[in-house]
DNA sequence: TACTGATAGTCAGCATACTGAGCAATATCG
DNA sequence: CGATATTGCTCAGTATGCTGACTATCAGTA
C-alpha cells in the first residue's frame, strides 16, 4: 500500500492547497481582497493589452470557460474592462483600468512575501531546485490538460 | 517584473492541474469514474475502518466542509457507507463496501500510472527529488492551510 | 448538576476548474 | 460564392475548496 507521500498527485494537491492559502493570506493582509487566479489575469492583461480572452487564458493555461468567470469578477471589481473587438466582432480585447493598475503596484510586496512563504521550509537552493523540477515536469505535461500554456501568436 | 515561471505558487498551480487531467485520464482508460479526491478518500476509509469524517479528512488534509460532499459522492456510487457513531451520537462513522474494496482494487494499476505520467519529463532521480522537496515545503506550511494534514489519534 | 466551551457535521454562498453543448462570427476551400 | 469547418465566447451542470454560520452533542468545570 503505497502511501500518500508517495504519490505525486498527492503532494501536488497539498502544496496547491497552502500556496493559496499563503497567497490570499498575505494579500488580505495587505488590505486588498484578490485570488491567485485574478491576480495572474490582471498582471497578464496589464502585459498584453488588448488580448482577447483566449490569448489570456493561453498565455496562463486556465480554461476557456473557467476565464469568463474570472474576468467578470475583475471587471465588477471595476479592475479590468471588456470591450467588442473592431477587428473580430466575436472576440473581447481586455484592458486594465488605472484602478487595476494601481491595485497591482500596491499588491506587488504580498505576492513576492507570499512567494517567499510558500518555500519557507527549503534553503535557496532548494527552492529553486522545485522549480526548475515542476517547471521540467510541467513542460512534459503541458498538452495533457484541457488548458495548456500557449505562447502569445504573431 | 516576475515571470509567472518564477513563482511557485503558479508551478503549483500548473503542476495539480496536470496531476487532476492525468489521474482523471488514466482512470477513466481504465473503465471507472473516481475524482483524485474520492480514490484519496476511499483508500483511507479502507485503511482506517469506522474512522470519523473529520479524522478522514485530517488524514487526507481536506476542510471538513468538503468532505461532506465528497462522501455523499462515495455513499451515493455504492462504495462507502456512513452510520451513527455508538460513542458520539455527533459523529459518524465510515465504512468501505465489498463494491468499494473492488473498486479500488480494480483502480490501483490506473492510479499507479498516473503517478508515473506526472513525472514524465523527469528521470527517476529528479522524480524522487521533486517529491522530496515538495513532502518538505509542505510540511513547514502545513499549518497555513485551514485544512492541516493531522495524525490519527491514540 | 448547570453552565460554558469545544467538537462533529451540515448548509449557504462564493471562486476555481472542467465537460459538453450551443450561438455567432470568421476562415477556408471547392 | 456558398457550404463547411473553425473559432471566440457563454452557459448549464458537476466537483473541489474555502468562509462563516448553525444545530446537536459532548466534555470540563464551578
Amino acid at each position: 500500500m503505497k502511501d500518500n507521500n508517495d504519490m505525486p498527485g498527492h503532494l501536488a494537491r497539498r502544496f496547491q492547497q497552502i500556496a493559496v492559502a499563503v497567497f490570499l493570506a498575505e494579500v488580505e493582509k495587505a488590505g486588498f481582497d484578490l485570488t491567485p487566479v485574478q491576480y495572474a489575469a490582471l498582471a497578464t492583461i496589464k502585459s498584453n493589452p488588448g488580448l482577447d480572452q483566449v490569448t489570456l487564458a493561453g498565455l496562463i493555461a486556465y480554461d476557456r470557460t473557467t476565464i469568463t468567470g474570472v474576468i467578470d469578477r475583475l471587471v465588477q471589481k471595476g479592475l479590468a474592462e471588456r470591450r467588442a473587438s473592431s477587428r473580430d466582432r466575436r472576440a473581447r480585447e481586455l484592458e486594465i483600468t488605472d484602478e487595476g493598475k494601481r491595485t497591482l503596484r500596491k499588491i506587488t510586496p504580498a505576492v513576492e512575501s507570499a512567494q517567499r512563504i510558500m518555500l519557507l521550509g527549503l534553503n535557496a537552493k532548494e527552492g529553486e531546485e522545485l522549480m526548475r523540477l515542476l517547471r521540467k515536469a510541467i513542460a512534459a505535461g503541458n498538452e495533457r490538460s484541457r488548458a495548456p500554456l500557449r505562447e502569445a501568436q504573431e
